[in-house]
DNA sequence: CGAAATATTGACTGTTTGATAAAACTCTAG
DNA sequence: CTAGAGTTTTATCAAACAGTCAATATTTCG
């Protein structure tokens, strides 16, 4: 009966599942209610197994949600992270925002985890934004600033670009009951996902002013 | 004893004053917690009345809930409502983002409401969603469409068009915690906002890709 | 196998929560 | 001023909730 003891201890098969399982369940609830909202209960019958055995591994409601954060954290800024200041700007920034986007088509419920933690000021995880997102927001827009000195790029507030792009991509899966209101059902095969990839990519490089092509500028409306 | 009848009864004062103070709590709360997570409790303890006293002006959490949203959804579609075809395509536009983004800075609560309704699934809006924003966003979707069939803007799909929209204006009031801890704690006098709207303008009429000025392409990396 | 370690359960505790009933109080129109 | 409508409070309830405990069952491994 040492189990879960302070010193690191290795876990078993059985202890591997289940806080898998758990883990698994947990995000599902506390994704779409918030921490608040979502109940052990819940979470435990979602994972089938009493709610005694699920608070055997993880003895309070907040260690499940600290064990979910930690985990997703670092996954979340992976795509920022690749961030490389050798690539050549626009397709560097193109595959981010594309990693990004894949990033909410595959992991919605991470998404919107992250969200509710957001939106309800960030409680639990505003000291873990300060230490890891804070300067790794600060050394990426380095080097989009580079990029802007060299001309390679319009020159913006970078973590006003970067904030755009997180808004825009990860919108597909926190918003999606209304994507889909608008949009209609996805019927998956990777329609829906293109459709807005290619809308990014046109937004992100071009913007909405045409480029003057041989009819000239109709900057005054005829008429 | 006959007042919240179902016939539309003229209201006291009293209730007037009750009802606003109510809803205004209702608001702080829901919009942090979401609906499961907020409490009727602590609702009544921020607008100052007991509990039974809230509850004899809306017999239910439910109806707390619903009230606030039916009041808001219109002011929420203003914005876009007033999106018009007879306009020039980039000033709309242009004011629609500054107008949305005006929302996101006076509104904070508010949206984050609506976002956290959405992320639960909009079990109790879904329903008015259908009904209400899928309509308009059609309509409106039509007169972009036709912009861009006069060449007078680039052409896209005009709904994702208006998902990146809504998604990074609101992401200034959703994920604010967030936005502060990258750009620093906002000290007001409309510098953040600002800012916002500057980059915003760029990236919808411009993009980051730098129009073609003297020097040429500098498409290949110079080594 | 069999004993120790690990895992699971049922019963339970104290608290919070949404909601109700009835009594007491306050306001307002005639 | 006063009767009745409108408002507020006190007391209360049952259900939901986070978390505990001791007893039981299962797995692991020598």
């Amino acid at each position: 009966m040492k189990a879960r003891a302070t010193e690191t201890q290795r876990k078993t098969r059985i202890q591997i599942e289940n806080e898998e399982r758990i883990l698994d369940a947990a995000l599902e609830e506390f994704s779409v209610h918030g921490f608040r909202g979502a109940t052990i209960d819940r979470i435990a019958e979602h994972a089938g197994m009493s709610k005694p055995n699920l608070l055997y591994y993880f003895r309070r409601k907040q260690d499940i949600y600290e064990a979910l954060i930690a985990r997703l954290l670092d996954k979340w800024l992976e795509p920022l992270q690749e961030l490389d200041a050798v690539g050549d700007p626009l397709p560097e920034l193109q595959s981010y925002i594309r990693r990004k986007l894949e990033m909410a088509r595959d992991f919605p419920r991470e998404s919107r985890l992250f969200a509710n933690e957001i939106l309800q000021g960030a409680p639990r995880i505003k000291r873990l934004l300060e230490s890891e997102l804070k300067p790794l927001v600060d050394e990426k827009a380095e080097i989009l600033r580079g990029w802007m000195r060299a001309g390679q790029i319009n020159t913006v507030d970078p973590r006003h670009l970067i904030f755009s792009i997180w808004s825009t991509t990860q919108h597909y899966a926190d918003f999606d009951v209304q994507v889909q209101v608008i949009l209609g059902p996805d019927r998956g095969s990777a329609g829906r996902f293109e459709d807005a990839a290619r809308y990014l990519e046109t937004l992100f490089l071009d913007g909405l002013r045409p480029k003057d092509k041989a009819g000239g500028t109709p900057r005054v409306r005829d008429l």
